[in-house]
DNA sequence: ATTTGCATGTCGACT
DNA sequence: AGTCGACGTGCAAAT
């Protein structure tokens, strides 16, 4: 009746149970059913973005009479179809990822490429990724003093747990006998983080693309 | 002409460019567009869960020519159709959500709220997720002798693992300086934890849904 | 209206 | 296979 090898689009009246790491169930209604190359499976509804049930990359899906069911690892969805209203099969459908642009690296760059605009004084160097035991540092510059000028860069907003890293950074830092101030760079910042930063003595530089 | 106004979920060969919080384009290729009451738009592909564009419920659709286009607040999607395999409208269309049951986060609430039933004493603090450095613990409740009671729970079976778990949990408290007891909470233990148990002198505490 | 924290988070990278 | 961190996170509840 319905291959569950093929990618498909079922719209159908149905009820849909999960059990997994939760319990859920959804009340019978029309919905509309995709099971795509890799074995994901969506039920889709009429509002929001999220799909009301999921199952991931890796599922299997059987046919037993009315019911479909998806498997993948501990758990299951059941799919109780009462009335088929269209099924449509999707030849060569596409795998493609997006393209994102604006990176967080594009940011880096152009701080690097205009630092004397965003920190001022005489540098020696300015490394990017630099190493801590806390992971890399976007940018550190490090001026005549030795002063190590420490720059964590956002692509988007700026919250308060990123600041909270940018505090680690400097611990991590001063930790091995550097003395250290901190920037935290991106678009926009939000009020509770720039307040944050305002306590620990960070300045906010705001960059753009 | 395509109905921006009502549902629909149309198969074309389509590229998709995004502006808002960030950048991206996805390559020409065969996707399913997915256009839901509440304005809410998916693009999906063949392979994973999350869709490769989306934009959330308030946006609005408007054609021109065989551009889609897509805003909502600061995001634009703009859809280039290129070719409409197939279009089809959903009427009656459901909304109804899932209701969630059995998670472990209900069985945590049901613990703190009947606390005395399961743990003996008096209390000066019952916490939830309770940090140490190796994660939270589901409930830490401190008696007035500042002895820390640290609840583990599970929402379905306990095995070793989880115990052990809890084990490393008591260790982590112990080594801040803090006294701790360990429990273990589920609707049921396996044989081999129960015995785990009474060798590290945790307790099984039985709760159900 | 804004902020906070959870999620069946998902997903990719790295160990 | 597990762990960690980012995400255009989305989402609902609390403030």
């Amino acid at each position: 009746m319905i291959d569950v090898k093929a990618p498909f689009i079922l719209y159908a009246q149905a009820e849909v149970f999960y059990d997994g790491r939760a319990c859920s169930t959804l009340e019978i209604g029309n919905y509309l059913i995709i099971h795509k190359t890799d074995g994901a499976l969506l039920i889709e509804a009429s509002t929001k973005t999220t799909p009301r049930n999921y199952q991931g990359p890796g599922a299997t899906l059987e046919q037993r009479a009315h019911i479909l069911i998806s498997r993948r690892k501990q758990e299951t969805i059941k799919i109780v179809i009462h009335k088929l209203h269209s099924i449509s099969y999707l030849s060569n459908w596409s795998a493609s990822n997006i393209i994102i642009t604006k990176t967080e690296k594009e940011l880096v760059n152009k701080i690097i490429d205009n630092w004397a605009d965003y920190v001022p004084g005489e540098f020696v160097t300015i490394q990017q990724e630099f190493p801590t035991l806390l992971g890399p540092v976007d940018i550190v510059g490090v001026d005549t003093n030795r002063l190590h000028h420490v720059v964590e860069v956002k692509r988007k907003n700026i919250s308060v747990p990123h600041v909270s890293q940018l505090d680690r950074y400097i611990s991590a830092i001063r930790d091995i006998g550097e003395d250290a101030v901190g920037y935290i760079a991106a678009p926009n910042i939000g009020k509770n983080a720039l307040a944050y930063c305002a306590t620990q003595g960070f300045q906010y530089i705001k960059v753009d693309f």
